[in-house]
RNA sequence: GCGGUUGUAGCUCAGUUGGAUAGAGCAACUGCCUCCUAAGCAGUAGGUCGCGCGUUCGAAUCGCGCCAAUCGCACCA
């Protein structure tokens, strides 16, 4: 049992207690408020406080010193050395220094496990993230969705989730006409044939290079073959090649994916029944022609096309089928990744997802906010190569994955990130990857060099030594740990674990200042061994949660 | 016009069930290498938490109104 959970059932009794020996009285529809344990913001404050008496002044009718009073004289804890009250009516918790080392102990012994909790048992959770179409390069902002993603997936699996990560390829539809068109006349002009350019086609030098390497694969040989077989052709290598470059970028970026999904499997068998499912339910009209989903009876601002004038189904329609196809799979819950310009389209989706009668509310839509990239204080728009959106490869080039990956995990996903590409390029410690990546590296050479001096470890240390306030704070820290994890899963806050490295680093550097290894007594030197080898695990751990390496020399 | 997100130190940002004197990094200024990597450390200075009203014992945090930035409001994806 943790500490925190002995102190808040101690919190509970002593309430309990105060009623049952008639000192307060509640009302039968009252119930004690929840006990909310925090690491006070002040040493001085204790290693836990609370506030529980305060929560539930109103509910004893008495002002909160006085609940608080009652409170301390019923806790009695071999743990705790000292209790206090300060403040409004804090009740501030000081525990007995063999605690703190009884816990490191622990997480010492429990060697390269700290850090992975518990498996929760709960049903596979899916996160579905970047889903670029494959028709070009990924750019910065699919970067920072890629980046935000992985690392959602990291924390929640060390959080003890089961999760399944899913790219969804939107590999149908006219996103792969323009494709096709553009590959057809690149591939036409390489050859040395006139060609109008499609006035919709994607530009980019990079459907240049796909012709290319199509070229290089398989000659000329559609040059004389019917202008449809050469455009199915057109379609299947460019797609093939496109997609093969997405998941080279996404290896380099260090992201992966459990399962790739088609959307060409939905069509057209899964789209139609999904529609006719809807049709059944009433909830599709025709009107001029098309077919419109009623979304406005769930809230939606407007009703939207589902098949086209045409016939041909939209992009809402393979949705709809492909979410449909997901809660079908019977997932304890879905979570999407999309940019912040896509918010207009949850509605539309949700109303889709209630009128089939599911749970709406098991799809949980997390939005990524804009990147802006900066060099030399001025904002840059374009690639110079590409003339296009910058591509997230120009940019693992430019600072490497490590620092990209990081500076996208800096801030939270709902905050705008100026990302500066000369502060990520820098080689000191205003860089904060540097900085906690040198943390890990500088722990590393210690144990380089006290192997040479033969100074040991240890299989058991005697932690009780740790006394400085450097070696304490480093300590408490690195016990804050699996809970950080815990919250950054919960509120799919890839920036807390970001924070947590730089926050351990910078701790570890002022224990580096104060406490020597080489040169002090032996069995003080092992248990500071013990200490910083424990430091290490934890910032290689949590850098490994965003996707940054963890170097042991730099 | 409607909706999402944002507004906290000169700059970039943390700060979730409302709690103690609002935090960090950068930039600025001042110090520290006969000593395990100075890619480091210590100190100084810096604030109407966008504005107003409300709820509360207590508000950066909750509610309402306003202002500003940004993204969206397709039979595009």
């Amino acid at each position: 049992m943790q500490i925190k959970d002995i102190l808040e059932k101690a919190i509970i009794d002593a309430a309990q207690s105060t009623i049952s020996d008639g000192i307060f009285k509640i009302a039968d529809t009252d119930s004690l408020p929840e006990v909310l344990l925090e690491v006070p913001p002040k040493k001085e404050f204790g290693d836990f406080a609370t506030n529980f008496a305060m929560q539930s002044a109103k509910i004893f009718h008495n002002n909160p010193r006085k609940i608080a009073e009652e409170l301390k004289n019923r806790i009695k804890l071999e743990q705790v050395e000292k209790i206090e009250i300060a403040g409004a009516g804090f009740l501030n918790f000081y525990l007995k220094p063999t605690i703190i080392y009884d816990h490191f102990r622990e997480i010492f012994n429990n060697g390269d496990n700290y850090g992975q909790l518990p498996n929760k048992n709960n049903k596979t959770i899916q996160i579905e993230y970047v889903s670029a179409n494959p028709t070009g390069l990924l750019h910065v902002g699919h970067g920072r969705g890629a980046a935000a993603g992985s690392a959602i997936v990291n924390i929640m699996r060390a959080a003890g989730y089961n999760i399944e990560a899913e790219y969804y390829i939107n590999d149908a539809g006219n996103q792969m006409d323009k494709l096709t068109k553009s590959v057809n006349a690149r591939y036409l002009e390489l050859l040395g044939q006139k060609v109008d350019f499609p006035e919709d086609g994607y530009l980019a030098q990079d459907i240049i290079d796909t012709a290319k390497r199509i070229i290089e694969s398989e000659g000329d040989k559609y040059l004389n073959v019917s202008e449809e077989e050469r455009m199915n052709a057109m379609r299947e290598l460019g797609y093939k090649d496109k997609l093969a470059e997405l998941k080279k970028d996404l290896k380099a970026f260090r992201v992966e994916f459990d399962n790739w999904f088609s959307e060409r499997t939905l069509h057209p068998a899964a789209v139609n029944e999904a529609i006719d499912v809807l049709k059944e339910k009433g909830i599709i009209y025709e009107h001029e022609g098309a077919l419109w989903l009623k979304s406005t009876d769930y809230g939606d601002d407007k009703d939207r096309v589902v098949v086209r004038e045409n016939g041909e189904p939209t992009y809402l329609a393979a949705d709809i089928a492909y979410h449909k196809n997901k809660f079908e799979r019977g997932f304890g819950e879905l979570i999407n990744i999309w940019g912040a310009d896509h918010h207009g389209y949850v509605a539309r989706v949700k109303a889709a997802m209630s009128a089939l009668g599911f749970d709406a509310d098991k799809l949980k839509i997390l939005f990524l906010q804009m990147v802006a990239l900066y060099r030399s204080g001025e904002l840059v728009k374009m690639s110079k190569r590409s003339g296009n959106a910058i591509p997230l490869r120009e940019l693992m080039e430019e600072v490497g994955t490590d620092a990209a990956r990081f500076f996208f995990l800096m801030r939270s996903m709902d905050s705008q990130l100026d990302f500066d590409l000369d502060l990520a390029k820098k080689k000191s410690s205003d860089n904060p990857v540097y900085y906690v990546q040198y943390a890990h590296a500088r722990i590393c050479s210690i144990f380089r060099q006290t192997a040479e001096m033969n100074i040991k470890l240890g299989d058991n240390p005697n932690f009780n030594l740790l006394i400085h306030p450097s070696e304490i704070d480093l300590i408490n820290k690195i016990a804050d740990y699996e809970e950080e994890i815990e919250k950054a899963a919960k509120e799919y806050a890839p920036q807390r674990i970001t924070r947590y490295t730089q926050e351990i680093a910078a701790l570890f550097h002022a224990f580096y200042r104060d406490c020597r290894i080489i040169g002090v007594e032996s069995e003080l030197a092992s248990a500071r061994l013990g200490l910083i080898k424990v430091t290490a695990h934890v910032i290689k751990h949590a850098l490994g949660l965003l996707g940054v390496s963890a170097p042991e020399s730099m």
